[in-house]
This record gives structure tokens, sequence and C-alpha cells, in this order.
RNA sequence: UUCCUUGCAA
């Protein structure tokens, strides 16, 4: 079952669910052995892009093949819920879990934290976070990060920092995600000294900069209409070999064309070409 | 061997 379940899921992670559900159909009527683990990789996977129909009605035929849903389980459809905007259901099905005496963990309530704090409702989600220290549920940096980012996406920089003093004080230590979190706040306003500052904290932290930084950093820079420093940091991106995306060349080009220097902003766009970056 | 968090645009 090890293998074919590494298999399926390798198969799932490149996108190629048909293949995947091919091989399980294949193993199935071949007798051989599939479990949880395997049911909960196609689910997953269905998860990611599927409808919400396909979704449940595979969990049927999970658990009329006698399977058992475990916790995983519920997480993915969880996840799901929350990311159709069924939040409430997914609440709903947190209080049943733990009505039929399931133990809740981490992620489960990093899942709802996070469908909350992306729905703005930041305070209910941190009224979880306070459920979890009662029943001796840790809080992870995951945790903490959907909340900080909930504060971010809503400027409320000062509650963000409060939230990182938490974790200091909890010794969970703050990663690249929370300080991009921190950054991007700062970036949609534009406020370059405190980007600097906070690149200069994550460096001081040992923290990578990665992607998703330099992007934040690209943008938030684009927003002020400083393109030029914009593609420096393009440029060391790509010194340091990474790989730009999309995010790192639409703000460029979306400045320049506000600017109206649509000739360099097709200039860019060739060298994205070139580049192998996919436009979007 | 499976689940959760961060950037542009939409």
């Amino acid at each position: 079952v090890v293998t074919y379940n590494t298999l399926i899921h390798g198969m799932c992670k490149e996108k190629k669910a048909e293949e995947a559900f091919g091989l399980f159909k294949e193993l199935s009527s071949k007798g051989y052995d599939t479990d949880v683990y395997t049911y909960n990789i196609l689910l997953d996977a269905l998860c990611k892009d599927g409808k919400l129909n396909d979704v449940m009605t595979f969990v049927e035929k999970m658990i009329a093949s006698g399977c058992v849903p475990d916790n995983v389980t519920y997480n993915v459809l969880m996840e799901r819920l929350c990311r159709g905007r069924r939040l409430d259901r997914a609440m709903r099905i947190l209080r049943e879990m733990e009505a039929k005496g399931c133990y809740l963990n981490s992620v489960t309530y990093n899942i709802v934290i996070n469908g909350l704090c992306k729905q703005g409702r930041v305070e209910e989600a941190e009224g979880l976070l306070g459920e979890m220290d009662d029943r001796r549920v840790v809080a992870t940096v995951v945790t903490y990060n959907s909340l900080i980012h909930g504060h971010c996406r809503a400027q409320r920089i000062g509650k963000a920092m409060q939230l990182i003093d938490e974790m200091l004080a909890k010794g969970l230590v703050p990663d690249k995600v929370t300080y991009n979190c921190i950054l991007s706040a700062y970036s949609k306003k534009g406020n370059v000294g405190k980007m600097r500052d906070t690149v200069q904290m994550m460096t001081s932290h040992g923290c990578e900069l990665d992607a998703i930084t330099y992007g934040t950093l690209i943008d938030g820079l684009c927003r002020t209409g400083k393109y030029e420093f914009a593609i420096t940091i393009l440029q060391t991106m790509l010194s340091k070999g990474m790989v730009p995306d999309a995010a790192a060349y639409n703000p460029i080009l979306q400045c320049l064309c506000r600017q109206y220097k649509v000739q360099e902003a097709l200039v860019k766009y060739r060298e994205m070409l070139e580049k192998c970056v996919a436009p979007n």
C-alpha cells in the first residue's frame, strides 16, 4: 500500500489526478489493498480543484468501501469548506467532531482559524486560539501566522506584532511566512522604510528571503512608482539563482504601463518569456 | 505514504 500511496500522491502533486484515480481504480479492481491514506490523498486532490459534489460523492464511496474517515479526512474536508465560503458548515463539523469525542488537533484548529481570518473574522479566530490553549492543543507557528496575516491584511500591524511577542513567549520562532505577512502589510502602503526594517529583521533572525519576500518587495516599490528600484530587486533575485514568477513581473509591468511606458513594459515582458516565466 | 499559514492580478 505504501508504494502505491506514494505513487498516487506523486501523481496528484503533479496535477495528474486523472492518472492517480486511474491507478486507484486499477488497484481496487485487482483486489489490492487500499487504506485511509489512499483515500485521503485522493480526497485532497479532489478538494484542491474539484467540485464539492464530486468531493461528497467520493466520501460516500470511501465510507461504503468500509474505510473509516480519520482526522486527516475531516481536516481535508474542512479546508475545502472554508475555501468554498462554507465556513459555518466547517464550524459545525468541528463541533460535531468534538461532540463525538474526536480529538481535535492543531491542524484542525489551524484550518478553521485561517478560514475565519480570511473572512476578516480575526476576533473569532483569536477566540479559537484561546480554546486551543484551554484544551491543551498546541498552537503552532502556522496558527499564529494565520492570525498575523489576518491582522496584517487589515493593517493592524501593532496587533500582529503583539502576536509575535506572544509566539516568542511560548517558545515559537517566527519564520519567513511570519515576516512576509508583516512585509506585505507595509508593501501595500508602500512604506519603503518599514519594508527595509522588516527585511533587516529577517536576515538578522536567520530567515531566508524567498520568492514571496522578493515579490512582496517588488509590489511595494511599484505601488509608489519606484519601478527602477523594483527592477534592481528583481535582478538581485535572479543573481541569487531564484526563479521569478509572474508575481515578480506583474507589478513592474503594471507600474510601467501606468506611467505610459509601454515600450519598457514590453521589454520586461520579453525578458519574462526569455526566462521562461509563464505570464498569467 | 496523506491534511493547515505568506506576495501581483482576477
